[in-house]
DNA sequence: TCTGGAGGATTAGCGC
DNA sequence: GCGCTAATCCTCCAGA
């Protein structure tokens, strides 16, 4: 007799798959709309690369940025590189 | 005088970053949420890499995963390479 | 006067970068023949995203393979998934 | 009985998945090397990740670059972010 | 701490 | 020509 409980492990992992599909639907509709914005920007005569650009400075912290930026500068003069 | 319209480029530009930049956020949340139902999964003795490869399957149409286990196996076999 | 050792630090590190893209330059190098063989491929008939994905395959472990086939094999029927 | 030209089939996939593992293990070579070579210059103090961007920046023609870095100049200072 | 693996982003190739 | 998918590269994180 199949009681309560049978095939437990294969409903539980049906949950699991279930909450991480759900999930990344919906990060996927989020990433679907990131795209749409990149487009309108594009729409208005916007560069979106570097938008891009902008978007992963800004996440940074200021003091690591410029630290970063301050030590490409460092390295480009040593051996030559015009960053400009 | 700096009427209506001044900036506006900037203004439009940062609109659209901040657009940008909270669908990430919102994005990265449900990353973490992601990641939190692989660990709990993990927790309770399934296999995070496995499940990933099942997410993966169901994503495909059923009449795609399947031709393409098909080619695999017909590949597989004519190579001498045991799939099981 | 500028003796010996001066500016040895972009030196040093312009010889460290020229090793380093003298190896991406034949890495890439590779990458374009191992890109002409599937091209080759292809012109024959084959499949390949199926030969990439043997290719995964036969670089794994035999004893590490099937257990991963295995397991994914008993997820997949615990969920009632068809993975022929 | 089993004459020239049987299996025919899987003996060409096995040359050609052959001669891209060969490739791709000659590739994985390479890519050692190229680790090797950031762990030497890091053990002598220079950082690895300037040194990844230098790499990619060297690898644009001087025009592309430029342009670039000075896009996202008028950008940053739309948005007044501070670039140094 | 550091090494391998997974996720995300960028880029190139392809098809529409 | 552009959008889209697939491959590569980089970054981050878990695990040893």
């Amino acid at each position: 007799m199949t009681g309560i409980g049978h095939n437990t492990g294969g409903d539980q992992l049906k949950l699991l798959l279930e909450r991480v599909e759900n999930l990344e639907a919906e990060k996927q509709a989020l990433a679907d709309d990131v795209k749409d914005v990149y487009a309108e920007a594009k729409a208005r005569g916007f560069d979106a690369k570097a938008m891009r650009q902008l978007v992963r400075l800004r996440k940074q912290k200021p003091e690591d940025r410029k630290a970063q930026a301050l030590l490409l500068q460092t390295y480009a003069e040593a051996i030559g590189l015009d960053l400009i």
